[in-house]
Parts: C-alpha cells; structure tokens; sequence
DNA sequence: TCCCAATAGGTAGGAACGCTACCTATGGCA
DNA sequence: TGCCATAGGTAGCGTTCCTACCTATTGGGA
C-alpha cells in the first residue's frame, strides 16, 4: 500500500515506532513494515525528513553511533514525544471513529 | 475537529454524501456534519474546489438549478463514482486496520 | 579481483491537497 | 438600512509525502 494517505499521521507512526526503544531510521522502516505485516513500506526519503522533522519539534532526539564500521543515528523519545504520541493516538482513535461514520452513515434514516 | 488529516480521504467522504440522493455542495457540507455528530465542519473552501475535482475525474456530474432565487449546483454519482466509493470504502477499511496496527503493536513481543 | 546487494544516511525538487482569506449574490429579519 | 444565513466561487499558501538522486561500508558471488 502506498502512503499518499498517510498525510498528518505519519508522525504517529514514527513516535509508535520508537516507543518501546530507540531505533535508528532504517529499523524504522523495518519496524513499520513488520507492525504492518509487510504493508506499510515507506522510502527512506519519506522516513529520514520526517525524523528530522521529529527532532526539530523537540519530540524525538538523535545521537550519532558507529556499529559495524556504519554511521547510525538513533533516535529516542522525549518526555514531550511520549506524551504527543498518546495525544496523536487519541486523535487517531477519533479521526478513524469520524471518517467511519461518515462514510458508513446512512443519511436519510427516515426518523419514525 | 479540523480536517488537517483528512488528505487522502475527503473524496471519499464526499461520494458517500452523494450516495443517497444527488445534493448540492452547501448541503454536502452539512450532511458531513450532521453524520460526524458536528465534529467534521468543512469550508467552503474544501468542499467547491473538490467537487470539481470529482468532477473533473468523471466520479460526479453537476447541474445547475434555481431554487428560491439562488442558483444551485447539484452533484449526483456517476456510475464511475459508485464504483471509485465502494473501491475507497475498502481502501479505508485497509487503511484505517493498518495505522491502528502500527500504533497498537508491541514491537518487542519478546517471543518466548 | 571486481562488482553488486543490503545496510545506512542524506538532499533537492515537485506534486497534491486542504486551508485561509477573500469575493459575489439573494432572501429574510431586526 | 444593515446584517446574517444560504449558496457559489477563486487565488495563493503551507505542509507533507514522494521520486529521484547521491555517498558510504560490509560481505558475498562471479
């Protein structure tokens, strides 16, 4: 599945991704792809911005690593991204009940 | 609640408001709201330039009318448009299960 | 030995889309 | 008379995601 429609919910995700660790952005990528089974494959040029994106919001921050002879910057959580996260997921919630019923709804319900 | 998120499913949205009996773009809008409980209260900035689109893409076709004096444009579904609603219903319903598992999951399920 | 795939990071530029801020017009009410 | 609700519309902006690139290391296959 293609992400043109993730617009405005892609920050959730990432925040999702980092939740239970820090990550660098490629294990995000993997992580995503895993939590989605296989559906949710973002580009590296989606992903990279976006946590840059993140980190300049003050929600996530980065720290430069070598493994393995590879430059890694991983990422964690801030106490603001924590708390932005259950924000987002409270907002997703609601959203997803929104669209639902509005795309479900039967309009004309002829009240008795 | 703002529809900052919406990108990617507003078509949607207004071809379910169609779907029950052709409306012009004022009562689109109010269709939307009264289906979301008030929460979803588009513009009129959101809603004229989007059912051209839709319109332009052959899902609705428009013509006008005067009623009370004002002139009207009425949107119906085109059979292309029944089609591309049922195809996004779906795209919704994938969608909306893959965010929910990305945001739910337990990416460390730590298998035993 | 050389090249490619996988891993890992990144940027530049563009397209899509919804929003804000406007504008026009009618009918009815204060 | 002026304003609000109804009804249609446009111009331009900002955000955000995507495509298409680029660099670099490690390890395996030809």
């Amino acid at each position: 599945m293609r992400a043109e429609e993730l617009k405005g919910h892609l920050d959730a995700l990432l925040l999702a991704a980092l939740e239970d660790g820090p990550r660098h952005g490629y294990a995000v990528i993997e992580a995503l792809r895993d939590s989605t089974g296989g559906r949710l494959d973002l580009p590296t040029g989606t992903i990279y911005p976006a946590l840059r994106r993140l980190e300049a919001a003050g929600l996530i921050t980065g720290s430069w690593s070598v493994v393995g002879g590879r430059q890694r910057r991983e990422y964690r959580l801030t106490t603001a991204g924590t708390r932005a996260l259950s924000g987002k997921r409270a907002d997703w919630r609601d959203f997803a009940a929104m669209v639902s019923a509005a795309l479900e709804a039967r309009p004309w319900p002829n009240p008795a």
